[in-house]
DNA sequence: CTTTACATTTAAAACGTTGTCAATTTGTTT
DNA sequence: AAACAAATTGACAACGTTTTAAATGTAAAG
C-alpha cells in the first residue's frame, strides 16, 4: 500500500538531482525566460522523477506574493450568491488564483473574524458581500495594509471609498414598479427584506418614485419586512392579505421571497398570475421553472461575480486608481406571474 | 487616510516591545499554559498597541501543521451541491479550519490540477466529489503525503478503498420505482445523467430491482441518458414522449433534471403531476416551489457535508483506522408531481 | 547554605523557498 | 584571438514563525 508520510522533495534535492543548483532550479519552476531549454528540461525531468511538489507557502513567504484571494458571501443558500460565486471562482481561476472562502450568515462578528482570518492567511486580495449595517473598520484595516478589497453586490451602511461592484437596485426597484402599473395594478405592495440592508433602500426607493410619479397613493401597510427567505415571504404574504384592502399587485424583495409569496398565495386559495401578479428580483434560475414562471428583474449575479474578480486582478495588479464603482444596469423578465 | 502599505509587524518586534524573548511571544500567542500571567499580558498588551497579526503562513511553514482544507466540487451551480457545501463549510468552521475551494466542473484534467495546487497550498486534508470516470492515481498520492481525502456523494470509478460518505443511491433508485409502481403506472421511464457516473448505475440498479420485482418488462428505451441539467431534461422527455408507448410515469436522474422534464411537459401541454407522474431525486430545496411541487427522494446533502467534515477532522487528528464508508438512507417524500 | 526540583524564559537552528549579486562558465561574434 | 553576451553558479541573507535543548530564576528540601 505504499509507505506513508513521505516527507516532502525540495528544491534543494531536485537540484542535486538535476546536477545544477538551486538558484537554477528555483528559476525553472518559476518559469524564467533566460534558462536554456536543456536546463529547463533536465530539471523538469528530475522533478518528475522525485516527484517534487512546490510548496507555494514557503513561496510566497519569502517573495512576499500572494496568490491567494479571499471570498466572502452572507449565505450560500440564495441561489443569487452561489451564481455569484461561479462567477467569481471562475475569473479568479482563469487569473490562476486560490480562492479562499468564507461565509458569514449575516453576522457581523463572523464577517470580522473573517476578514481577520483572511489577513492571517496573507489573502492578496478579497471580494465580499458584506453584511447590512456592518462597519468599515475592518475593511480599512485591510486596505491599510495594502490589500485591496472590493464590495459586491452589498455596499457598506454609507458611502465609504471603497471598489464596488452592483447592479442599479433604485432602477431596478422603478422598472418593477412601473411594470406592474402598466399592468392596471393600483395596489401595489413591496415584500420582504429588511430595511437596514442598502439593498432594500434602493430597491424601496426606486419602487416609491415609479409609486409617486404614477399619482398613486402610497399606503405603509403595503410595506412588510421579513426575512429574505422562503418562509419570510410566506409570512409577509399572509399579512398583507389580511389588510381590508389586500394589493393586486406585489413586488418581492427577491426571487426567493417571491417563491414563498406564491406558495403563500396558493395555500390561500389565491391563483399568483392571475388573481394576484408578482414580481421578483435576481433572475435567479429556479424562477424560470416555478408555477406560475416568475416575473422577475434580471440581477446577473454571474456577471457582477466576474467583474468583481476582474476590478480585483487589476487592484493586485498595482493599479493604485480611486475608487470605483460599476453599476451594472437590471432587465425585466416578464414571465407568467404578472 | 492614513498611510499606505504599512508593513507587517512581526513577532520579533512584539517580543522587543513587551521586553521579552521571541519564543516567549510565541508561546503566548499560542496559548500555551506554562507562562506566567504577567508576561502573557504584557505580551497581549503589546500585540494590541503594535497592531500585530499573526501569520499563519509563515506558521504552518514553520510547525508542519496546516489548518486549512480543501473541498473539491463539480458543480456550483446545482443546489445538491451548494447545499453540501454548507453543511461541510459550517461542520469545518466550527473546528476552526478554513476552506480553499475548487470547482471541477466535470473534468478529469481539472479535478488533477485542483489536487495538485492543494498539494502544493500545504492543504491539511481535502473533500471532494470526484468527477465521474477520474482516475485515483491523485488520490493515491494524497495520502501518500499523508493527507487524509474523504469522497462524498460520488465514489471514484472502481471500489478503491478511500474514506466515503454517501447516500444509498441503490436504495433510492429502488424506492423511487416502487413509488411509481404503487401509484399504477406500467412504463416508467428514467431519464437524465450519464452511465459513467456510480450514482447513475447505482440509482438504476435499484429502479431495475423493482421493476423486475414488480414483474414489469424492463424496455431499453425507456432508459434516456443526457446532461443532468434542465436543458437535458427537457430534451429526454421530448426524446421519451415521442415513444409509440410513451410512459406514465418518469424517474429523474436528479431534481434539476425533473425540473426541466416538467417543463418539457407543460411545453407539450402534457400537465405533469396528472397526465404524467414525475419523481426526482435530490430534494432540493426549490423542488417544494416547484408546480407542480415535486415528488422526489431526499438525499439530504447538508447532512452529507456535515458527515463528511467530521471524518475529516477525525483522521486530521491523526485516526488511521481502514477506509470507512458512510451511507445515509435517502427517504420517499411525496408531494403533487405523482 | 547548598542541593534539588520545578516553572519560566531564552538563543539559535530550522522550515522551504526567493532575492541579490558578484563570479564563473559557455557560446557567439568580431 | 579577443570581446561580448547569455546562461549558470555559489554563498548568504532574508521571510516570520516554531522547535529544541539549554539556561535562568525561585522556592522547597536537605
Amino acid at each position: 500500500m505504499g509507505r506513508k508520510k513521505q516527507s516532502r522533495v525540495t528544491l534543494q534535492e531536485v537540484a542535486k538531482h538535476a546536477g545544477v543548483s538551486r538558484a537554477t532550479a528555483s528559476l525553472v519552476v518559476r518559469g524564467s525566460p533566460n534558462i536554456s531549454k536543456e536546463t529547463r528540461e533536465k530539471v523538469l525531468k528530475s522533478i518528475k522523477e522525485l516527484g517534487y511538489i512546490y510548496d507555494r507557502v514557503a513561496a510566497n513567504l519569502r517573495s512576499h506574493q500572494s496568490s491567494t484571494v479571499g471570498l466572502i458571501i452572507t449565505e450560500i443558500g440564495n441561489p443569487f450568491f452561489s451564481e455569484l460565486l461561479v462567477g467569481v471562482h471562475e475569473a479568479l481561476d482563469k487569473e490562476g488564483y486560490t480562492v479562499i472562502l468564507g461565509t458569514t450568515f449575516d453576522s457581523p462578528d463572523k464577517q470580522d473574524a473573517l476578514l481577520a482570518t483572511m489577513l492571517e492567511y496573507r489573502v492578496g486580495g478579497v471580494i465580499m458581500s458584506p453584511v447590512p449595517g456592518s462597519s468599515p473598520d475592518m475593511v480599512e484595516r485591510l486596505k491599510q495594509w495594502g490589500i485591496p478589497v472590493i464590495l459586491v453586490a452589498r455596499k457598506m451602511l454609507s458611502e465609504e471609498p471603497f471598489d464596488y461592484v452592483g447592479i442599479d437596485n433604485v432602477a431596478g426597484g422603478r422598472i418593477a414598479a412601473e411594470h406592474l402599473i402598466e399592468q392596471g395594478h393600483r395596489r401595489i405592495a413591496f415584500l420582504g427584506g429588511f430595511s437596514n440592508s442598502s439593498v432594500w433602500t434602493d430597491r424601496k426607493k426606486g419602487f416609491c418614485e415609479a409609486i409617486e410619479q404614477a399619482g398613486l397613493e402610497m399606503d405603509e401597510s403595503l410595506f412588510v419586512q421579513s426575512p429574505a427567505t422562503r418562509q419570510g415571504g410566506i409570512e409577509a404574504i399572509k399579512r398583507v392579505m389580511q389588510h381590508p384592502q389586500p394589493p393586486t399587485g406585489v413586488f418581492c424583495y427577491n426571487d426567493v421571497v417571491a417563491s414563498g409569496v406564491m406558495l403563500g398565495l396558493k395555500e390561500q386559495g389565491i391563483v399568483p398570475g392571475k388573481d394576484v401578479a408578482v414580481v421578483g428580483f435576481d433572475n435567479i434560475p429556479e424562477s424560470a421553472v416555478f408555477s406560475p414562471s416568475l416575473t422577475t428583474i434580471a440581477a446577473f449575479p454571474d456577471r457582477l461575480g466576474a467583474k468583481a474578480a476582474d476590478l480585483l486582478h487589476r487592484r493586485m495588479k498595482g493599479d493604485e486608481e480611486e475608487a470605483k464603482k460599476l453599476i451594472l444596469q437590471p432587465e425585466l423578465v416578464v414571465r407568467e406571474s404578472s
